[in-house]
DNA sequence: AGTTGTGAAGGTATTCACAGCG
DNA sequence: CGCTGTGAATACCTTCACAACT
């Protein structure tokens, strides 16, 4: 039922794995998924346990990939439950998103795009509406988006955050390299290529003072 | 001198907040920092008191943002020390890092830029050089690059990356929505809009059921 | 055989609580 | 005093090892 959080991210991205994989029928096993992963299968298994079904995914060959992927999503409270997210910022960064193809078998969709440039609301084309900034207050509230993606300028960021906040958005994933302060009970995703390059060096460094415990 | 994996993304973010902090004179307490971040102040100071710094960053109204920042830095590996990356795939996702702000203050630099499209790599402006794909390998043994950015389209993800690993890269930004398998000894970091809402939903689930410990 | 599922052991990280210092 | 720094206690996550099932 408490599902840990480093567990909880595996699961998420297994889901996306098992979205993408192309035999939906044949069972997958743990070690396929260490394998293709690098998390040790043990792991895997005690992850799955956590989930909150008893619906037979397992069998003696593996996991039912589809009744698995069902299973993470109930238990994530994803099923049958779309969150409506917008864009906030459609410079370069956050225009990639008009066309990105990974919301497709997702449990988020994009529902407005904003920007404070009316030329680039009205040039840009998307599957969903764009408007200019000030609408924001007024299409939040219509369409029902909870979630923001954050992408203006660094100089911005702050500040939209804090209007974002006011709109009702209770979550937004950070896509400036700035660190943004809210109140409590809104929650903030930073995703930095700094980070994450800076998670890599680190790992590296790791793995390479532990001279080979495996293989 | 082992920093726990947790607390070193704690301190990166630091890092990043110290950068772009405006007043670089005045100390910052750990309870500041937990009024802008949500880490426990508690868990701040322990963070620090892993680095390996003897030049007294602390006095008795907090920590020196100077001081602490190169500390973060030095135990980090990061001072005097660049490491080189290219982008690879310059569609939407990829040429919007060509002016992407965060690196300046970084320990991380763009070296280079590669697609398969001539026509980009031919109309597209950088700091850096851009060359079309087939020139990998040469390029990335002789400017010594060490770390990938992926932002080719879904169906190239995994075949790229294998190429990137035969061209002596050691480790990727994965911001494509596919699962990468690499050998051991590379490492993969996925950057995700999907995983990271999914982290908020988790994370906002867990503080509704949590009925306010604190205040 | 081969694979899952899980209590128990082991290892990490967080939180507590208080000493110490300016 | 207010703030940091840190051993000790707690909570958490992972790994192990083996039972159970096909």
């Amino acid at each position: 039922m408490n599902i840990p959080k480093p567990t909880a991210e595996r699961l998420s991205q297994l889901a996306r794995l098992l979205e993408q994989r192309k035999n939906k029928n044949i069972p997958i096993s743990s070690a396929e998924i260490e394998q293709l992963t690098g998390w040790p299968s043990n792991t895997i298994r005690k992850d799955i346990s956590t989930l909150d079904m008893r619906t037979q995914i397992s069998t003696t060959s593996g996991h039912d990939p589809v009744k698995l992927l069902e299973a993470i999503r109930k238990t994530f409270g994803l099923t049958n439950v779309v969150f409506k997210c917008c864009i906030v910022g459609l410079g370069r960064l956050g225009s990639a998103f008009l066309d990105y193809a990974g919301f497709q078998e997702s449990s988020f969709t994009l529902a407005a795009g904003f920007d404070s440039n009316v030329n680039r609301v009205e040039i840009l084309k998307a599957d969903f509406p764009l408007y200019p900034t000030f609408k924001m207050k007024e299409v939040i509230a219509r369409v029902g988006i909870t979630y923001a993606i954050l992408c203006v300028p660094p100089t911005q960021a702050q500040a939209t955050a804090e209007r974002l906040v006011e709109c009702g958005i209770t979550g937004i994933v950070n896509f400036t390299p700035c660190i943004l302060s809210v109140p409590q009970g809104i929650e903030i995703e930073n995703v930095s290529v700094i980070d994450a390059l800076g998670s890599l060096t680190a790992r590296l460094a790791a793995t390479k003072t532990k001279t080979r415990s495996e293989l």
